[in-house]
DNA sequence: GAATGTATTGCGAACGGTTTGCAAGAGGCC
DNA sequence: GGCCTCTTGCAAACCGTTCGCAATACATTC
């Protein structure tokens, strides 16, 4: 469905800064904070204000349109993905990759049935070392 | 090991703020906020400013004494602990409630063994619905 | 136990990302 | 186009966290 039936579904406009912030994280292959949303927001158009930028993430994120993720201190956005896709961030460079978990549909089997508890949403994170940052060897 | 030895053993001296802080981490039952260890540090010593519960949680975490997790907005702090012990988020409630999944295990091999990449830590946070908040039924 | 040297603290100010209030502006619908 | 309302740009406020610095208090030595 497009950004703009979405909206008009529960009744909102479809502005421009709506638009180009869409536009931005859709077209991005990696998560983006918000810093680097605006920067890109207002390379094209100038005329859109940061704050219009946050009320879009939020509204978006409502939507279930965009996620937030907090895999380090800052935290960035993408468009919404299958929980399915984990996370794995390297310590080394900072980089961080979609990786499909098979697991992790049992994993959510294993908690509805041990932990009294009824998953919704799972959140990998994975942090560990990339292919292109060879681990370092301990000192000697 | 006693955190006074581990202090020392970096040639980091036992002070009261960082005693106290300590304290008040492992004998909670939960993830606490800054604001939260703040208050009750500042309730166990009123002399106790801030800024050193903010640099002894850096400390800490440095030390790998504690861990912050960043469930929701805002982080929490706890004691460290291994992450086969996975984090189950209610929805409804807020509660954050601790559960082991043996499959945290098979899901680091299954990343090692098809991702190219070598994990280190990985964290799994899991929202949903905790037994005492039954699921609210969809509207008919 | 006092003296010494240095890490650490309390304090208040600064910081910076995010949020907010409000008047001006622009979607959507007739 | 005209209307109504939602949304925006702007600038100020917010607020949790960090910082600089002089005062303090650890740990060590005598
Ligand atoms: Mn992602
Ligand atoms: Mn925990
Ligand atoms: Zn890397
Ligand atoms: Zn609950």
């Amino acid at each position: 469905m497009e950004l703009e039936d979405i909206l008009r579904e529960r009744d909102f406009r479809l502005t421009r800064p709506r638009r180009v912030v869409w536009d931005v994280l859709s077209e991005s292959e990696r998560h983006l904070s918000a810093a680097e949303i605006a920067e890109e927001v207002h390379r094209r158009d100038p005329g859109i204000n940061v704050s219009s930028v946050y009320r879009t993430l939020a509204l978006l994120a409502e939507l279930d349109l965009v996620r937030e993720s907090r895999l380090t201190e800052t935290s960035t956005w993408e468009p919404a993905h299958a929980d399915a896709v984990i996370h794995l961030v390297c310590e080394n460079c900072g980089a961080t990759r979609h990786h499909d978990a098979a697991l992790v549909e049992d994993l959510r089997a294993e908690i509805a049935r041990t932990a009294d508890f009824s998953p919704s949403v799972i959140d990998v994170r994975v942090s560990g070392t990339c292919a292109k940052c060879p681990a370092v060897s301990a000192a000697p």
